[in-house]
DNA sequence: TAAATAAAAGATAAAAAAGTCTTTTATTAT
DNA sequence: ATAATAAAAGACTTTTTTATCTTTTATTTA
């Protein structure tokens, strides 16, 4: 695996893909979005679920419903999509999985392990979803498969 | 999830382990290094015996037999244990799962995660077991849950 | 208000990861 | 040679992750 799990890569690339399609109050339904970055149509639902009863996505139900971001979505930093499907594993505790590995007692890769949670940490919040977005309109980046 | 699988978690405090008891050409069970880990003992043998065929650990059956690591073995970097386990999936392709994300057509964290993966890569490279061991001879760090 | 639409929710299923237990093989010491 | 030891190998179980299919609920439009 990388560095997320397969749930969370399909969650960042969906949710850039709503950004990328709503912007001007548009909304977008689940089959577009699982065409459009390349995911299964009905794991990607739950995943959307989730993310819109955690508040990181919008939706409404019925005709012209479907998926969308306001500004206020679009201002959260990436953390809080990975944080919201992977927690924050990524972020805090022992990169050896050791729950008594702290400043006073370190596994032999506490500090080389801080520089890096550091790193990722950095460049998931000091990004909105809304900075991500703006490559993919200037047809720059690319979700599919 | 952390970073590492647990499997691989469990790899790297093993090898440690093992390399902090076996320095001076002694051998270490399967016991006593999944209780100096705190990691399930039979789960634990399979580990090793991956690593073992892979050349990571060396080992030998029978009385006075156990797992250790000679110069040579010591000399390996940590990229080898967590490539043996893991695979590269840390190291190389794209951050958000996509195979054709490429230099040309990037995905939209292309040139964040390539300066995170160097940052993986390059600590898990750049310094030998043996280098990790040093610290825990010294009892600076610690392996246990 | 009825039909159509689209997400939410629920129930399963398949695959992978993590963990356990038993049997076999190689090695050593008696 | 035989018994004891310890890893290797095999079979199996449980849990988690990933994926699929069906039913329900909310909303809109005609």
């Amino acid at each position: 695996m990388g560095i997320f799990s397969k749930t969370c890569e399909y969650a960042i690339r969906s949710v850039f893909f709503i950004a990328h399609r709503t912007e001007n109050g548009n909304k977008v339904g689940i089959k577009e979005i699982a065409l459009g970055i390349s995911s299964p149509e009905h794991f990607l639902a739950k995943i959307l679920q989730d993310l819109s009863k955690k508040g990181i996505v919008k939706s409404t139900k019925g005709p012209n419903g479907g998926f969308y971001m306001d500004e206020e979505t679009l201002q959260r930093p990436l953390a809080d999509v990975v944080e919201a499907i992977d927690g924050n594993g990524l972020f805090v505790g022992c990169g050896l999985g050791l729950v008594s590995c702290s400043e006073s007692k370190p596994c032999p890769l506490h500090n080389e392990f801080k520089v890096i949670r550091e790193n990722i940490y950095k460049m998931l919040v000091s990004t909105s979803i809304k900075n991500f977005n703006e490559d993919l309109n200037l047809g720059i980046t690319n979700l599919k498969k």
